[in-house]
DNA sequence: CAGGATCCGGTCGGATACTG
DNA sequence: CAGTATCCGACCGGATCCTG
């Protein structure tokens, strides 16, 4: 499926954008809340952070909790947490005194990641404008 | 720059990446709020869906609260304002009565569009699949 | 028509204390 | 070490009312 067709998908698919007759692409009730399920998955605070600290391989629990700067056990933990529900990351946990466990990247993580990657492509190639133009617009 | 380069970029530029002493990447302050200040531009509750209205061109302010279903007046006009802040919309007033205003993509916004639609589309690939890991995962 | 102002409930997330 | 449990403040966002 290419990239439009995520807003105009027809309507004997998942779902569809009407067009008639407003003046404007309609998002479709289905096809809004599913853009934006996805967007929470990366969107909240911490996600990113977490999938990117495990694209080299498995890191453990406290040494996540280091390569993140300001996270708290609380947050780290509901992170990973959504993020196995979801299928991205993988935890093993070795029968051990102390205890250790570990977090990987599924393949659908890594996936996620390169895409993402994209993303941040995209917000390093225009940090520098953005930034600028909110000193000017807040000058304004 | 390059993708991974967001992670490792050197020293020598905006932030950079500590590997030793930990096991594992470690992300910098500058680099990991650098990275969220972008993923709140786009995770927040209505960007993604008024920059994904304007793709076609100019559009009305009632028709973007028509065109977005479920969005309050407020939202759609503090979204608005931080579009504009950014430089990733632009609004034109007309001095007629009854007052129009119309929004559109700036090119900065123009190619977060054709950004955002790339994640859009890893989300559509596989959107069912995370939909099957998150049943499972409840199940068991 | 295109917002601004205000109130308010729900949720996100930090701090802290405790456990197997 | 790798979490869990609880408290609580901040803020995000919806509803409502008002204005040029």
């Amino acid at each position: 499926m290419s990239a439009d067709e995520v807003r105009r998908r027809p309507s004997n698919t998942r779902a569809s954008v009407r067009r008639a007759p407003g003046p404007c692409a309609r998002w479709d009730d289905e096809n809004a809340s599913f853009i934006r399920e996805i967007l929470d998955l990366v969107g909240d605070k911490w996600s990113v952070l977490v999938i990117g600290t495990l694209a080299d391989g498995a890191v453990r629990y406290s040494d996540l909790a280091d390569a993140i700067p300001g996270v708290s056990q609380r947050m780290l933990t509901l992170t990973l947490k959504q993020l196995r529900r979801d299928g991205l990351v993988e935890r093993t946990a070795y029968a051990e005194v102390p205890p250790r466990v570990e977090y990987r990247l599924t393949p659908l993580g890594t996936s996620l990641l390169s895409t993402v990657l994209a993303l941040a492509d995209w917000s390093a190639s225009n940090y520098a404008e953005i930034r600028r133009n909110r000193t000017a617009y807040d000058a304004g």
